[in-house]
DNA sequence: TTGTAAGCGTTATCAA
DNA sequence: TTGATAACGCTTACAA
């Protein structure tokens, strides 16, 4: 069939010389009264034909794409790259269609994302909020659309989430730290937004943990401050006499900024100041010194966030919840006995 | 419109008491003879109703969907990631959605996505080629759908392809070794395949840049494994009493690998071994020591990709040519005089 | 066991 | 300036 168009379902039906309605049948795989004859005769129409089947028209008539949107704040983030992995390799093998998009944290650019994946009829979504955007997450609702969250609470509203302990992840910087001596210990993140609830949740972490040991937290040695100036800020807010002898950064690319900004200074580390990262980043293990990690359980939480929204909109109804799930310590050699 | 039912063309029709084509008319806004009265009405049912249209039925009457697929051969690499978002701004200013999917190099996987896209009726596809699977790229090319290929040339094809200029990457990395005073260059790299356009065109333009330079490349000292077994196959070869005292290391994986080498053997770099790093990587600026590497030019790749192909769905004709474009080489802190 | 016919939500042609 | 009507390619009652 080199022919312009492309055969249709009439197309092998005429050429099968049997009904469309019975081709349809054929290609949905209801052969249970199917005679041998007609299914071979379809088979033959098809190869011939080339025929391959328009998905566009099957979703118009049933109402279904077979197709969730992922929307992600910050792809940057290895954990978010992973997590989408995850969920791409769940859905794949149920031959649901994936489509990502990437908001760089901005409402507007996911309000837009929403809409253009409605528009395309997508059967749900996977959202990682990108901030406050709860009209547009209620308007989903209302709609009844099949909606899940990764990574960021949004505790006005009723939806399933999934995401890292975070605070126990804190916590396991924080103990590891005490168990090597140190007390003046600080915690470097990008700016505080409380719909971020990852930092946020850490950092409150940080400072229960910290109650927890018995240390009080030097207000001095929270550091937070938007990646972009950060290493310059640390540069300033190092200048004084008092300073932490160890730091959790709050993500892997707050880490890539900690570590330039010792690079700039030459602070040798763990000699002069020990780390410990919540992420795992795949040059961490083979920096000089190999960096100490805490990494989130990005496929766990894939996989979760998957099943829920398949649960979702296959109607096996469930309550939302919470879930999170537990971090894993790296031991490398970015702490040192103080 | 807290109904069930989403609102059609057809509601907004009756509720502003107009014909579904007028309204039709006015969502792609072909307002020539259109009323003032007329547009008020639709446009406050649309907004009454909450109206927002079906882009599957547009694209299926249309036959055209304003989507694109891309197909990735290895999203790990952040060469891919670089083009892939670049390819999405580009089309996102045009209001044309991209679909990505990654192959892992999986002919099988990458058939079944270009079969998937196509029934989804994607306007055009852009190919970061897997491997051997010609089959399919011709049976594309003969149903004419627009297509560009990304980083791998296929020569038995005629179809639109850009990437790095290659050769010009091995050069740069081989001349700056050649003018701190290195003889003994060695390359790293994984498996060749003859399909692997990039490795085999940087690999030859290692070989040229040597003999360019008046030196013998020494096959010792040209290392293939693939990237699970690299640090133990470095580890055996490195056994000998000749060994390079410098290295480029053909991309940022295999980078990775170098390093967990060095680092688990403790050769100390660039004092006793230097190296070149073909391709860019976040956290290599902040390396001990920084990585010398040549960047790959991915914005401009992507770009090209982007344009070449939306010319090709607009029937702005062009012969299929090769488009290469020259990487940036950033001095850095891994090549020492010898 | 297979066929007929209506309909999914749009756009496009032509007529009014 | 606007409206009727037929398509786009498929599924699905229901009929045969």
């Amino acid at each position: 069939m080199k022919n312009g168009r492309r055969p249709t379902i009439s197309d092998v039906a005429n050429h099968a010389g049997i009904s469309k309605s019975t081709v349809s049948q054929y290609l949905n795989e209801r052969f249970e009264y199917m005679g041998e004859e007609t299914k071979k005769r379809i088979r033959e129409s098809i190869k011939e034909l080339e025929y391959s089947p328009n998905f566009l028209a099957k979703s118009l008539k049933q109402k279904k794409t077979y197709t969730i949107g992922i929307i992600v704040a910050n792809i940057l983030h290895g954990f978010s790259t992973r997590v989408i992995r995850t969920i791409e390799d769940v859905c794949n093998e149920q031959n649901i269609h994936v489509i990502v998009c990437n908001t760089d944290e901005d409402v507007n650019k996911e309000q837009k994302y929403v809409e253009m994946l409605q528009a395309k009829q997508v059967d749900g979504f996977i959202i990682f909020p990108a901030g406050d955007n709860n009209e547009l997450y209620r308007e989903l609702l209302n709609q009844e659309i099949p909606l899940v969250f990764v990574d960021r609470i949004i505790p006005e509203l009723q939806v399933s989430t999934v995401l890292t302990d975070n605070e126990q992840a804190a916590e396991m910087a924080v103990s590891h730290f005490v168990e090597y001596g140190h007390k003046d210990i600080g915690f470097v993140l990008p700016p505080m937004k409380s719909t971020m609830t990852p930092r946020t949740e850490r950092l409150s972490g940080f400072r229960k943990s910290m109650h927890r040991h018995s240390l009080s937290v030097n207000e001095d040695f929270i550091y937070s401050a938007p990646l972009t100036d950060m290493v310059g800020y640390l540069k300033s807010r190092f200048q004084t006499a008092r300073k932490p002898t160890a730091l959790v950064t709050s993500n892997d690319l707050t880490l890539v900024e900690v570590l330039r900004f010792c690079k700039e200074q030459a602070i040798v580390i763990p000699d002069e100041l020990s780390i410990v990262s919540i992420d795992d980043m795949p040059l961490a293990s083979v920096y000089n010194p190999a960096i100490t990690a805490i990494d989130q359980p990005a496929f766990t939480i894939g996989a979760k966030a998957a099943s829920l929204l398949l649960d979702e909109i296959n109607e096996r109804e469930k309550t939302p919840g919470i879930y999170r799930f537990s971090p894993t310590f790296l031991k490398r050699e970015t702490v040192n006995r103080t």
